[in-house]
DNA sequence: CGCAAGATTGAAGTACGTCAATTCCAGTGG
DNA sequence: CCACTGGAATTGACGTACTTCAATCTTGCG
């Protein structure tokens, strides 16, 4: 069950059979969630600590406006809030996107691991770290990239985020998003954003069957989008 | 001269003077730097851990067609890098924005003062979330924002952040920012960023003499740019 | 088969960007 | 004290990438 955090972390360390019987012996309860379900939400005070094992789920944030921003998104092996047990209260929400299963870790058995387990404490810093590499790529894109560099850096992203968890065929991934999720977190209306994706299909670099996002020409779209896989700190090469 | 560190560290937690001793003793360097330097470049590997003791300093990217993407500001008390010590090596850079002067910490002592000291270590720990934190609100700014709203927010920001480490009187602050860095902060062009700023002092908002930033009503300003302090963290109160 | 959510389309409006001048201003040298 | 200079701020005119609104079409699903 645990598989998508060991072979998240796994590009970072070597874990070994102890490691990872600690990391599951952590895992209290384990729940199913549907879609569109918040986990928690923001002004929450943070309890367990959640980790994603199936579906997708996101960070966002509502405006008074009632425009959302989602601000992440998180797929299985991640972990939702290691952080902010140390902050008082959640600025954010964080809610389903798809169905999801979430494994519920004690904190205090987490906190010994990061205690006492120096290298595994590692991997999950460096995993945090990432975490933080990423938002600011997302800053990036927000702010000097057009819509459809924007889709396709997002694409190129996700893909090999999903690799790395070992949830692609090919080139192509589950993609459990409406267009109107996608335009949120991108920052562009559904109605953009759906002319823009039609015209990344289009020009070849994508295609899709229902949920399914392929990737027709992984390479090609990275160039097209200025994607620098740097930031994602794959450091010991893709699975 | 780590005041600002202490205040800045201050607000989550108070510190003895033994904690204080510890961060200077960290210290085993200082520089003076002009503006528009470089402190660390995409591509370094992490070395000593800068910490910013006066001025202003920035983390940003630079895209291929030459646009510039400022992701996060640095100010006094900032560490610039602690948390990239894990990583095999930068995914951005940092640059002076005004004069800087730079403490340089050794990462040995640090990271000892990390293992041992477990008050300090939730205190540094806290303050790399707070970061966290603000760069997701970024996103959400330039997600969902307009100009005016954008400016709005990030000069309410800066000023708490100011004043968090005691650089503002009254409710102004030092701004030693072109309108060239305002506008690749916030993915705005500089010439609409210069008439969004007319807007917003013609509105009564802010006033300005040369580099000094005055808010002339906060709370209004707050109200209008949508600004809520909680993701600041600043939890003890403000200084 | 029928429903509801999502995807797609068209038309019209707007917030922004770009380009190119011009003005302002702090610092420098005389 | 003033003229000179280069960078920054400001202005105007124009183009465009996006938004909004409102309709229609598709698709998955009970």
């Amino acid at each position: 069950m645990l598989d998508p955090l060991f072979r998240k972390l796994g590009q970072f360390t070597e874990l070994s059979d102890g490691d990872k019987q600690l990391l599951h012996d952590a895992v209290v309860d384990v729940a199913q969630h549907g879609p569109r379900e918040d986990l928690i939400r923001q002004g929450d005070r943070p309890g367990r600590v959640h980790l994603l094992v199936e579906g997708w789920a996101a960070r966002y944030k509502l405006l008074p406006g009632g425009e959302r921003q989602i601000m992440a998104y998180l797929i299985p092996g991640d972990l939702c809030d290691v952080h902010v047990a140390l902050l008082q209260q959640m600025d954010h929400s964080i809610g389903t996107l798809s169905r999801c299963k979430v494994a519920y870790m004690q904190d205090k058995a987490l906190t010994r691991i990061i205690e006492e387990q120096p290298r595994l404490a590692k991997a999950l810093w460096w995993s945090a770290l990432v975490d933080e590499a990423i938002t600011r790529e997302w800053l990036v894109t927000m702010g000097r990239r057009q819509a459809d560099k924007r889709i396709g850096h997002l694409l190129c992203e996700m893909l090999l985020r999903c690799k790395a968890v070992g949830l692609t065929a090919d080139d192509s991934f589950e993609l459990p998003l409406t267009q109107e999720e996608l335009g949120d977190t991108l920052g562009l209306s559904h109605v953009h954003l759906n002319r823009t994706l039609q015209k990344l299909r289009s020009d070849g670099f994508i295609g899709s069957n229902g949920r399914r996002m392929v990737i027709n020409d992984l390479d090609a779209l990275m160039a097209f989008a200025d994607f620098d896989p740097i930031y994602l700190h794959q450091e010991r090469g893709r699975a």
